[in-house]
DNA sequence: ACATATTGTCTGCTTGACAGACTATCTTCG
DNA sequence: CGAAGATAGTCTGTCAAGCAGACAATATGT
């Protein structure tokens, strides 16, 4: 019985309990595929699935400050930066001073960047396509629709008050000791 | 054409370009902070998400042998031996050999693991539903569904006779050099 | 019986992430 | 104005995660 996801117009049973109709197991084997797919499609791009987000982030003019990207793109500081170190000796990116504010620098795409940017956008919006082709023609954009409603939502890019808290709810109610150090293994250390 | 998704009534161009439109953006956002909250719920389970996933597919009686289950979560089989080691360590789940082929071991949750494993399945079913609160209460259980094909079809578990070759296409069909190493930065090495 | 494939484990190396220190700049407030 | 504190970006060091490859045990095919 463990997996009946028949779940047509009935199902009785609050969660059948089955991996394959678990939601977070689904969204995890989704966005590794896509993931793969991109990595594959944006090919060279320095930092993979992640650089061409930031390049489409600088074609588009939205990409901000380094901080304020890296956050939006969930990425540390730090990481940002060797990140589009790598950008920008590829000539994809660069970086200029704001000049009201001398400390950050605002992420733009460069002349080349920008024309690399439109193939590879050809090149995942094919990856996006084959991906959602497994819905039926009139449920994709509803489906993306509702994706991306829900990344607004836990961006708190949607109008909500609640910036989707789910985690902070748990960070706090449970106090977890956090496993003591699961390193790889004792090995012969 | 690259992936207009607008295309609803009128919407002039191919594609808002926002980066909040992007599907790719999309599920990467929403899969990180579903990650995020689940690791906050499952607290000390070793391997975080990835441990509950392991315990679920042994709870349900799924898990299979150790090569399968790897398989199926998308991770390493050298991943999966210390993911279990550390799962049996915490007396969650253990590992019998398969009688039919005594190479493979096949992997169960112990009475313990069960139990914990109600518990968690309540917790982690509470930050789904909050992050699916985002959406009108009668599109939720459509968006899994749909979510839950896309994962079964590019796990090659759905009818389809093509398993999803998002990934393979792009493998070939570029040959990208793949960028020659993108380590950290060049430092002062 | 022998060669070959497969499952799981272990080892070593590389990559990637994060904490923390540091610099330059901005802001605040006396 | 000038000192104190905050903030953006960079750099260094450390450590965990992941992968490739070797290996042992078992299975399969000829």
């Amino acid at each position: 019985m463990t997996s009946q996801r028949s779940l047509g117009a009935e199902a009785p049973e609050p969660r059948p309990s089955g991996l394959d109709d678990d939601f977070g197991f689904a969204i995890g084997a989704v966005f590794r595929a896509y993931a793969k797919a991109v990595e594959a499609a944006v090919g060279d791009i320095p930092g993979g699935p992640r650089g061409y987000f930031v390049l489409s982030a600088a074609a588009t003019g939205e990409a901000g400050s380094q901080k304020s990207l890296a956050e939006r793109l969930g990425v540390d500081r730090t990481v940002m930066t060797y990140l589009l170190d790598d950008l920008e000796a590829a000539d994809l990116v660069e970086r200029r001073p704001d000049p009201a504010d001398r400390r950050s620098r605002h992420v733009f795409a460069t002349e080349h960047g920008a024309e690399r940017w439109e193939e590879l956008r050809a090149r995942v919006g094919l990856v996006e396509q084959h991906l959602l082709g497994a819905l039926p023609e009139e449920s994709r954009e509803a489906f993306r629709g509702m994706l991306c409603a829900l990344a607004r939502h836990v961006t708190g890019r949607d109008g909500t008050a609640d910036p989707c808290q789910v985690v902070v709810e748990f960070g706090i109610a449970e106090e977890a000791p956090r496993a003591p150090r699961r390193g790889r293994r004792r090995s012969a250390n």
